[in-house]
DNA sequence: TTCTCATATGAGCAATCGTTCATATGTTTA
DNA sequence: TAAACATATGAACGATTGCTCATATGAGAA
């Protein structure tokens, strides 16, 4: 095939397809959104839940706020994150569908 | 939700859920996944269509090749590459447009 | 066999990542 | 206001990543 031929990329758009596989491609952000994409939770609820530090979930819930899969809000001393991002969460579930299954 | 009522990940499936995004969150196998979706390609091809040095496209195809997302074969001095994971380049693909699309 | 072409590979390096530890911030309660 | 609780944050770290450079391997051609 000519190189002219091919349908090209745009460099922004390779750029913001890796963000997005690579926001899903640590475990411990998987096992947080996964747990999201059920309920609303709370950072030390997730802690426990997923036994990971707080402070781990904490810095793992800052990257995935500045990157808008997560959106949060304050209930007294409290804070609850929940999913913001639906088509993220259909690839983690699509993905998930496909390993479980095979 | 209590702890019991959720449904939990193996650990293995979270693992292999990471690779799976893992592999495809670097721009450089982006390039290379999504121009091997379109044909089937010798390394040096590669390399010039996509303006990546041969050393750096062999050790990404290495990298593919050994989590069995392409195959090679060869004819004479040449080795051709293609696409091995159906799966992988669905969600390469529904990604791309996704991104194109909003 | 020797040369050339196509590809692979290993070492080394800078950059990025995900964690821990200590501490800071912000909110409610006593 | 002080203590207690929930969360956030910055520095430091060891590990991993993706590249380059030099060289090795493997196949066909001379």
């Amino acid at each position: 095939m000519h190189k002219s031929q091919h349908h090209f990329l745009e460099e922004l758009t390779v750029e913001e397809v890796s963000r997005t596989f690579k926001a899903l491609s640590d475990p411990t952000r998987i096992k947080i959104l996964y747990l999201l994409s059920q309920e609303e939770c709370n950072v030390n609820h997730i802690a426990e839940v997923l036994d990971i530090s707080q402070s781990a979930v904490s810095h793992q819930l800052s990257f995935l706020k500045s990157h808008r899969l997560v959106k949060s809000r304050r209930e007294g001393k409290t804070i609850y994150y929940s999913c913001d991002d639906e088509h993220v969460i259909e690839l983690l579930q699509m993905t998930i569908d496909h390993i479980e299954h095979k």
